[in-house]
RNA sequence: GGCGGCGUACCCAAGCGGCCUAAGGGGACGGUUUGCAAAACCGUUAUCCGUCGGUUCGAAUCCGACCGCCGCCUCCA
C-alpha cells in the first residue's frame, strides 16, 4: 500500500497519486516577514519538510514552493489597509524591504537550525507583481471580478462552490461575521484582488486601475500557477488559513483557469503554550530564537533553559500534523531527553564502527548478524506503514527509539552474537535513511565537542582536570576523584566513564 | 450565532470495531553494570480509554445526550 493523505477538501483519507507520474508539486503557504518565526511556525514547516522528506525517499521527484510574503497582507479585508510591514518599518524606522529581508534571512536562519530543507523556489510576492495585476485583469475580464473606484473584487456570487474547502455558506457566516462593512462591495463576502493605496500607503505599484498593491490572497494563485502550473498537487498550509485564504484562492484560481486548484489540500493543526492560544499579547509568544539560543537574556520567561533546534523538531513530530500541539518547558525538556537518547546512541554506534579497522570484506566475520537483520528489516516495512498513513510520524518515531534501544543492546550486550562490522554498519545506514532523511532528527555528522566558543577555550583545562582525575582514579584516590568530578559537574560539565577512557558533555 | 476539533497512565502522546488485559517518549521507583557516578540494559508504573446511555457476538474505537477544553468565522503558521 503506497501513502495515503487526508484531503480537507474531501474530508478523507485518499490514496495520493499525482498528476504526473513520479513528479509531485506541492505549494506551501509561507511566512509575512514582519518578525522572528515562532514556534507556529516551527510546526508548519517541519510538518510540510517531512512531507516532503518522505515523498523524496519514495522515489518522487518533488518541486517545493514556499511563498515568502513580504507585502500584501492587511490588518483586515474591509479596508483600514495597514501593512503590517509597512508597520513594522515604521516602528523599526526602515524601509520595507530592509524589514522584509532581514526577517526573511532570520527564518532561513530558524528553519535551517530545525534542519526544514530549503524549498526548491521561495518566491517573493512583491517579485511577482504583475502575475498578480495579469490575474486580476482575467478575472475582470471573465466576469469574475469588478473594478470600484480604483480596487478590484471577486464577485462570491458567481461563485457557486465558494465554502466548500471551509464547510460554510456564504449565508452562515453574516450572522457572527466581524467583518466591517465595505460600501464598495457588492456583497459582503466579496473579497480584495487589487487595493486602491492610499496617499501613505509605502509599498505601491501601477496597475491599469491606478496606483494599488494586491489583495491578500492573491500572490498563492498567482505564484503557484506561475511555478507549478495551473492545477498542483498539494497545497498546504495552517488549519486557521483554510477559511478565508484557502476559500479564496480556490475561487479565483478557478474561475481564472477553469480547472481545479488543488488536488490534495493539507492542513495543520495550531500551537499552545501551556494550554493557551499563543498570542503577542498573552506574554506566552516564543519565538524559536528565544528556544535555541545560549544567550540566557535572550531566553523566553516561560522556559527553564535553552533546547536543542532538533529536540524542539523532534517534539513538534512526536504527535501529528492535524493534531494541536502544546508547548511548554516541561514538554520542551521531555523531548530533549528523548532526543539526547537518541543522538547518544548514534554517536556511540558511529565511535564504534570508527574502532573496528580494516573495510569490511578484510574485518572477520563480517556477515550482518541475523538478529539484527531481521529487526531491521521488520521496523522499516513498520516504519513505511506508518508514515503511509497520513504521515503518522509518532509511530515512525517510536520506531527510531526501538532500533535506538536494540542498537544499544547490541553493541553493549552482545551476548553469545558477535557483534560486527557490517551489522553496525547496517543499522547506522537505519538511522541515516529513516531517522535522518526522512524524520530529519538524526544528522549526518556531529560536532566532535561543543560548538561554544565559550566552552572551547576551556577544552584544554577541562581535558587536563580529567587526566588529573584518571590519575588519582588509578591509585585509589577516589576523594580526589569525586572532588574533581563535582568541580566540572559545577560549571554543567558531565563525565562519563568508559572501559578505556573518560568523556565528558555539558549538561 | 455558524463551522471544526479534542478529552487515553504522574506528564506528553499513538491507537479509531476483534491482534488492546492500550505503542513510544519523559518522569518516578526497583534491579544489572560502575570504586561511586554518568551512559546503557532489564523490570514496575491504565483490566482500562471525560460521564451516562445505545448499536454490536464484540467498542477507547460507531451513534446519542451531557460535562469540560480548544481552534476558526479579522491578519495570523
Amino acid at each position: 500500500m503506497g501513502l495515503r493523505l487526508y484531503n480537507t477538501l474531501t474530508r478523507k483519507v485518499e490514496d495520493f497519486k499525482p498528476l504526473e507520474e513520479g513528479r509531485v508539486g506541492i505549494y506551501v503557504c509561507g511566512p509575512t516577514v514582519y518578525g522572528h518565526a515562532h514556534l507556529g511556525h516551527g510546526k508548519s514547516y517541519v510538518s510540510f519538510d517531512v512531507l516532503v522528506r518522505y515523498l523524496r525517499y519514495l522515489g518522487y521527484t518533488v518541486d517545493y514552493v514556499q511563498n515568502i510574503t513580504d507585502v500584501g497582507h492587511l490588518t483586515d479585508d474591509a479596508d483600514a489597509g495597514e501593512d503590517k510591514i509597512g508597520k513594522q518599518a515604521a516602528r523599526e524606522r526602515k524601509h520595507p524591504m530592509a524589514i522584509a529581508e532581514y526577517y526573511t534571512r532570520s527564518y532561513f536562519e530558524d528553519m535551517d537550525a530545525l534542519n526544514c530543507l530549503r524549498p526548491d523556489i521561495s518566491p517573493r510576492a512583491t517579485g511577482h507583481i504583475p502575475e498578480q495585476i495579469e490575474l486580476v485583469q482575467t478575472l475582470i475580464e471573465k466576469g469574475y471580478a469588478y473594478e470600484v473606484n480604483g480596487s478590484v473584487y471577486f464577485d462570491v456570487s458567481k461563485w457557486p462552490s465558494y465554502g466548500r474547502l471551509s464547510g460554510r455558506n456564504v449565508e452562515d457566516m453574516q450572522a457572527g461575521a466581524r467583518v466591517d462593512i465595505n460600501e464598495e462591495k457588492r456583497h459582503p463576502a466579496d473579497f480584495a484582488l487589487w487595493k486602491k493605496a492610499e496617499p501613505g500607503h509605502i509599498m505601491q505599484w501601477n496597475s491599469p486601475w491606478g496606483r494599488g498593491y494586491p489583495g491578500w490572497h492573491l500572490e498563492c494563485s498567482a505564484m503557484s500557477m506561475k511555478y507549478l502550473g495551473r492545477t498542483i498537487d498539494i497545497h498546504g498550509g495552517g488549519i486557521e488559513n483554510q477559511f478565508p485564504h484557502h476559500e479564496c484562492e480556490i475561487a479565483q484560481s478557478e474561475a481564472a483557469n477553469g480547472v481545479p486548484f488543488v488536488r490534495t489540500w493539507m492542513h495543520h493543526n495550531m500551537v499552545t503554550v501551556d494550554g493557551q492560544k499563543m498570542g503577542k499579547s498573552l506574554n506566552n509568544f516564543i519565538t524559536l530564537k528565544q528556544i535555541f539560543s545560549t544567550h540566557t537574556e535572550h531566553k523566553h520567561e516561560r522556559l527553564s533553559r535553552k533546547y536543542d533546534p532538533l529536540a524542539v523538531r523532534q517534539l513538534i513530530l512526536q504527535s501529528h500534523y492535524r493534531s494541536p500541539i502544546d508547548f511548554s518547558d516541561a514538554a520542551l525538556s521531555a523531548a530533549q531527553s528523548g532526543y539526547d537518547k537518541i543522538t547518544n546512541t548514534v554517536k556511540s554506534l558511529r565511535k564504534k564502527i570508527e574502532k573496528i579497522p580494516g573495510k569490511i570484506e578484510e574485518t572477520p566475520g563480517s556477515e550482518i548478524n541475523e538478529y539484527v537483520k531481521s529487526q531491521l528489516q521488520q521496523n522499516r516495512e513498520k516504519f513505511e506503514t506508518a508514515m503511509n498513513d497520513d504521515l503518522n510520524t509518532s509511530i515512525a518515531l517510536s520506531i527510531i527509539f526501538k532500533i535506538a534501544t536494540i542498537t544499544n543492546e547490541y553493541i553493549n550486550y552482545p551476548g553469545p552474537d558477535k557483534v560486527t562490522k557490517s551489522s553496525l554498519l547496517e543499522i547506522d545506514k537505519f538511522f541515516r535513511n529513516l531517522g535522518g532523511n526522512v524524520l530529519g532528527i538524526i544528522k549526518d555528522e556531529y560536532d566532535q565537542q561543543v560548538e561554544s566558543d565559550d566552552i572551547k577555550r576551556y577544552e584544554l583545562a577541562i581535558d587536563g582536570i580529567i587526566e588529573w582525575r584518571n590519575e588519582a582514579r588509578r591509585n585509589k584516590n577516589f576523594v580526589i576523584a569525586d572532588k574533581l568530578r563535582g568541580i566540572l559537574g559545577s560549571v554543567g560539565i558531565i563525565l562519563e566513564d568508559k572501559p578505556d577512557h573518560t568523556s565528558w558533555r555539558l549538561g
